[in-house]
DNA sequence: CGCACGCTTGACTTACATCAAAAGCCGTGG
DNA sequence: CCACGGCTTTTGATGTAAGTCAAGCGTGCG
């Protein structure tokens, strides 16, 4: 097992080569301690670092003119932060952790030897950010054109799927870690919205609830209900260049 | 003067070498006519080939199983089309044509070799990758926390600045192109709805209409209404490899 | 010419927001 | 160990932005 989570995410797709984990453990190398409710960066500020997040639940966000707050994506260990950032002088997003967490930050020059040396790995990184984007166009589909009650339904089976991909043994039961204030500036509704949402998937036996944790009871009319595709799956990748 | 329209585009933001136009040229050695109202590629079909716009206006949008639309990006020339769907066996979304259009089909394989021997061009890749991904999180903020004016706003704006990218000569007359109808399912609204939106933006001196076509009136106004920010400036490119 | 399609406008409905209040829960300090 | 203050969650009453339905009009095209 390699010492970097990035790479663990990698070879879920491909076999890598030994050269490639060793590169991969360049961008873990070193470590940092993000605690609840820490900011790792702010939106439209500058110098945006890149970072392999290793260990905890965290969120990027933006804040619109009348302080309302849109949640963009949530991120899980393996994912990498900031590439966005790292384009552009200021940062298009905040970065902020909703439990506490390590993550690994590199340089962007690293990133280009990356690109530079292993375009296979390069390959790999535009990968994840086409996955990433089809999973942002899946939500604003969401937000553009379905329910509240399906909004929330997807938000939850798709946390379900993105846990699992990290914790192999989750089943239907989970902590979904966020309160329902952050449920609903995923989701476009607002708190007291995403309350009467849930209560109403749980009545219809949908969902069960019990202090913070959550049991999907039917997957299926889950999945119906909220027009969920799993991203996650049916990927294909036959063109990569060759390793090495 | 380069003959392909993705070189044109890289060659506002950076300098390509002799060696990086040819590479690009082969992007763009096929030419395909679409018809106004065709589809390129539908979605959950397969073998999705990659493309180069070179002339027209499509989009690429989803259907709902209740059967109704989100427009999830508009294309103009030089844009990149299908890389999602190349990664992915099934295409996510749909491509079609909103005028009549000249496309460049390429082969993922191409974009390997691209990717294998011009790293520097993959970094670019990349980048664009980013800047859609910041356009698409733009859009999502928009559609779960602004109003029906400030979307239709932003998509004015939007659409004239992208268009200003190919015609610099541009300023703030321009014929959108679009049915209000589309303009709907861009924004998450009903034609209806976006028809009263347009007539208040009108009441406001916000913009003028006659015939299709669309004055912008007071931008600065227009930019404030509709939280938008141009995301075609403020990168940063100073991290890339070196060519060759 | 006439038909289809897009635009416009009005009347009415509805999904979600807002406002308000009470009750649980949780960490902190006396 | 309990009391307190601050979040969350829950629920009800009311408001409103946007959707739905419907009809009339202009216009380009077969």
């Amino acid at each position: 097992m390699s010492g970097s989570c990035f790479a663990e995410k990698l070879s879920e797709l491909i076999d890598l080569t030994e050269v490639e984990h060793k590169t991969l453990e360049k961008l873990e190398e070193r470590q940092r301690h993000v605690r609840r409710g820490a900011v790792l960066q702010r939106e439209n500020e500058g110098g945006g670092e890149l970072y392999v997040l290793r260990k905890g639940l965290m969120m990027s966000y933006v804040l619109l003119h009348d302080g309302s707050r849109q949640i963009l994506r949530f991120l899980f260990p393996g994912d990498m932060l900031g590439i966005s950032s790292a384009v552009y002088q200021e940062a298009p997003e905040t970065l902020a952790a909703l439990s506490d967490c390590v993550v690994c930050p590199f340089d962007r020059g690293v990133l280009a030897d990356l690109m530079r040396e292993h375009p296979r790995l390069a390959a790999m990184v535009l990968v994840y950010s086409q996955i990433e984007r089809v999973a942002l166009t899946d939500r604003l589909a969401a937000l553009g054109r379905t329910s509240a009650k399906a909004r929330v339904a997807a938000l939850l089976l798709d946390l379900r799927n993105r846990l699992r991909a990290t914790d192999k043994s989750l089943a239907n039961v989970f902590s979904l870690g966020l309160t329902q204030e952050e449920v609903g500036d995923a989701t476009g509704l607002t708190a007291v919205h995403v309350n009467r949402m849930l209560r109403q998937l749980e009545e219809e036996q949908l969902i069960a609830r019990e202090g913070g944790r959550v049991t999907l009871l039917d997957e299926r009319a889950l999945a119906r209900a909220a027009n969920y595709v799993n991203r996650y799956e049916g990927l294909d990748l036959g063109w990569l260049p060759k390793a090495g």
